[in-house]
DNA sequence: GCCTATCGTGATG
DNA sequence: CATCACGATAGGC
């Protein structure tokens, strides 16, 4: 997986009125909208209703413009939600955010399929064991849900926490990925 | 720049 | 269950 990490002030003056392209797909756990700019996939999230999802890209990229339209990023991250495919080398991510949210990201990253880790486990990993209740506001602005795993992320105490999309869906992606690794 | 509200938290009583 | 401190962000001014 290719990640290619951007800031605010960079993409501002790097992507500013970029044509952003999205598409519909559906997958095991809901119909997702996935979005990609030149350099990768930018966004990926559930949308029951496609109008809501494509609003949500827009408010994330507020200065960008959009076409419908799928491309090699968008298939590749796609490939990955597919049961049995782990050919997560070929995936480009496009990311913005702050350095710290890059920092949070990554640390996902780490956290293999059917396990789990709590926000204060993320939080020592970036070095800054304190900052947990920053830690879940940079999970929950992921932009690539399932690409980067923020799902796996639950309470030191066991609950299962929240999720943007829904916490019934994070317990069905979680149990789901719970299977797969005994499959395995 | 400063002030404030807002979190997908965690610890405490 | 109520409350508080925590760190980072976004938005209003």
């Amino acid at each position: 997986m290719i990640i290619e990490e951007m800031t605010a002030d960079n993409y501002a003056k790097v992507c500013k009125g970029v044509i952003i392209r999205y598409s519909f797909a559906e997958t095991l756990f809901g119909r997702v909208i996935v979005a990609s700019s030149l350099l990768g996939v930018c966004f990926l999230g559930f949308c029951d209703i496609q109008e809501s999802g494509l609003n949500e890209l827009k408010s994330r990229f507020p200065k960008n413009s959009f076409e419908e339209g799928a491309d090699e990023f968008q298939m590749a991250a796609l490939s990955l939600l597919q049961p049995g495919k782990q050919g997560r080398a070929e995936v480009r991510l496009h990311l913005k955010g702050t350095s710290f949210q890059l920092k949070v990201w990554k640390a996902l990253l780490s956290v293999p399929q059917g396990s789990v880790t709590t926000y204060s486990q993320i939080a020592q990993l970036i070095g800054s064991p304190k900052a947990v209740r920053a830690v879940g506001n940079a999970v929950g602005k992921n932009p690539v849900s399932l690409l980067i795993p923020c799902h796996r992320v639950i309470c030191s105490n066991g609950l299962p926490g929240g999720y943007h999309w829904g916490a019934d869906r994070k317990k069905c992606i979680l149990e789901w990925e719970r299977k797969q690794v005994e499959v395995c």
